[in-house]
DNA sequence: TCACACACTTACGCGAACGTCAACGTCAAA
DNA sequence: TTTGACGTTGACGTTCGCGTAAGTGTGTGA
């Protein structure tokens, strides 16, 4: 979890790229690219806690596999806002569909965690010398197929020409 | 949801990018990093039942942002297993690893749907011509931060500095 | 005043994951 | 036999998301 500040912070580049583990160059380019816009104090770089929460945003989207493009898209929702009927539909055709595509991920990472975790049981086994259980190789039938893909070629029928 | 077939499937690559809406290169790109291997009928790809179980794990595991490498990796657990204690356990730590990144980004994954839907529901709002009910302001509190961050240097305070 | 840390801009580089030709083979239908 | 759809193998091109210098301030403590 990140910890909330009062609204009035102010940060460094460099405070920010260590809270968030980037580099300074990662928010400079955030900057090219339009996604956040902080403030200057002479050439260097004040970032607010609004700036804060923004790259808070992009770095959980990025996490989720939206681009960076997309991600500023959300950003400039005040933008799409102030941009009437027009503007408007599109953009909310498109974050619909970007939820449609989350909730199908949300499945993806759960289905993924599974697999993972037979594949760990799977190994744990191995690691005990023995055999996997029953139990476990049901669990970890999809990987007992993916084996198999390989070993097919190899251990299987002679000739099938 | 993708269908199951029967064990005993052949199919050609163009079915298989079809299916799974990619292109052919994509499929001959996965093979040519040893992570598919079809048989031939002559130079013919002929992928198996076994093949496109590979395909859609690949496949799954990108979208939840998984490199091909790591991919690869997973696939190639018959090859671990077989490597004994010195290949095992730091698989076993990678995956370990890999569950705890893939429990945090389920927990952004469903952030982020959260987050969309508010920006929709003022979006909706803002359809109808009117400002977004204080319900909806309430529940996209986060996008009232982020325009925010775009307004205030603006239309905020003259002078700050 | 010097050194040093840290910041800045500009610009080229890079790896991943394919896209996109180009040049060729193959097989079935017309 | 020609046409056309589909397949093959290189090999180079492209986009994204930064990394990595190179060269230049700017401020702060010894």
């Amino acid at each position: 979890m990140i910890k909330p500040v009062a609204p009035d912070s102010e940060f460094t580049i460099r405070e920010l790229a260590q809270e968030f583990d980037v580099t300074p160059r990662t928010l400079r380019f955030y900057e090219q690219k339009g996604m956040i816009t902080p403030t200057r104090r002479g050439a260097a770089r004040i970032y607010s806690a609004a700036d804060r929460a923004r790259i808070e945003l992009i770095l959980r989207g990025k996490r989720v596999g939206f681009a960076l493009d997309e991600i500023k898209e959300i950003l400039d929702l005040e933008a799409i806002d102030r941009g009437g009927r027009e503007r408007l539909e599109p953009a909310i055709e498109r974050f619909t569909a970007r939820i449609i595509v989350l909730e199908q991920q949300r499945e993806d990472v759960e289905r993924a965690i599974a697999e993972l975790q037979a594949g760990l049981a799977w190994m744990r086994e191995r690691l005990e010398d023995r055999t996997p259980s029953d139990d476990v190789r049901r669990r970890a039938r999809a990987f007992e197929a993916l084996a198999q893909a390989r070993l097919d070629p190899w251990s299987g029928a002679p000739s099938t020409g």
